[in-house]
DNA sequence: AAATTAGTGTTAATAAAATAACAATGTTTA
DNA sequence: TAAACATTGTTATTTTATTAACACTAATTT
């Protein structure tokens, strides 16, 4: 399998989820524009990233939604599955630790770090909190392979490269500091205050 | 001023939070490429954006910050400020909502919003919160521009189409339910799942 | 003060992503 | 069963975003 496009991985995770659910509802099978339109997007590019997959199907009926189900399982999981941890375990970070509470199989949260001793070395949201003192040592030990990151801003940087150096392989950092990590780390960076300001600019314009 | 590319926009975000910094530390001036540096960027891709919005400096001693920040409010900002509304005051919508408190000065939230009777009718994170049934009075009565949508996935759609019929004009939407909206409402999507899978996927290739 | 260096602004080239076009073919309808 | 239709798979085109190239000029060095 060639290398996918990075939009192509988001959306196919996209894909399954909805397709999950069309399963648990009994939906056998599914068009292109079906499925382009639960997504919002055209049937074309749905088509064109299950053609990149290698997924087709004879009939004309849609495809088979247990089928297509398993061949994204098959690109974007891992056979073992991976470990991940999260670093700072505030609001946000409670909030992505419940969110994914016994809903994937192959992603798992193995554990949380904080440096507040009034929430280490106790469970939060179903995981057990380590102190930050630990992250190395517990990194190793639970084979945890991607960190994210949802410190204060003014931590993030430090906290990155005391993940870096204990083995970790991707970061998703949700913190307003931009990371500077080498390129055999995959770094994905999400900030909530640039998404707001940018809806608020587009709603700007919409006015002019 | 032409349609700024959407990229653009995000990236002014981020610059003009990091020039606020540079700015608090005393610095005047600063280059394209330590701006780049900073954001892991290209000096090119900087000088780009910043000819877009049509700043220069006749200097060559980087640009000046205080008026690239000024320039980028020109922009981004709008005049009177925006306000927005969380919709799901759980974990997610309690960590926007802290994140934002007395940060912004053009964008506010002003309301929450939860179904939950024990949320309601308080103050959460220094916000008050609503029944989710006030939406409609509140946003107009408050005037309110962008909803924030922290909700479970299944009342998605049904809480966006009350926001839209309330008038609103921007959504960002945090749940995991893709949205189908009016054109003249702008809408920016973020599924913190898909992110984790597709850096579990590429964390996943780099081993190959 | 002439030569060199470093930095900006902008156009041109490249790369990535989305969309359109359309051939092929199974399915439905007359 | 023949014609019309609907749907897929794929190549071509267009659009969007990034990167490279380079002319210009203020600052620095000799």
């Amino acid at each position: 399998m060639n290398r996918l496009p990075e939009k192509t991985i988001g959306r196919l995770s996209e894909y399954r989820r909805t397709l999950l659910n069309c399963f648990a509802q009994g939906k056998t099978h599914i068009y292109s524009h079906e499925l382009a339109n639960l997504h919002n997007i055209t049937a074309v590019q749905v088509r064109r990233d299950i053609m990149l997959i290698g997924y087709s199907t004879t009939l004309k009926k849609g495809y088979d939604v247990k089928a297509l189900i398993d061949v994204i399982g098959d690109i974007i999981d891992t056979e073992l599955g991976l470990n991940a941890a999260i670093i700072g375990i505030g609001n946000l970070g409670r909030a992505i630790t419940a969110y994914f509470n016994g809903k994937r199989t192959k992603l798992k949260i193995a554990a949380t770090f904080d440096t507040d001793p009034a929430k280490t070395n106790r469970v939060i949201s179903g995981v057990k909190c380590y102190p930050i003192t630990d992250l190395n040592k517990i990194i190793k030990e639970q084979d945890i392979s991607i960190g994210i990151l949802t410190v204060p801003p003014e931590d993030a940087s430090a906290v990155a490269e005391t993940l870096i150096m204990a083995g970790i392989k991707g970061i998703l950092n949700y913190t307003s500091t931009p990371l500077n990590v080498s390129p055999n780390v995959y770094l994905e960076e999400y900030d909530m205050i640039t998404s707001l300001e940018k809806v608020a600019y587009f709603v700007k314009e919409k006015n002019l």
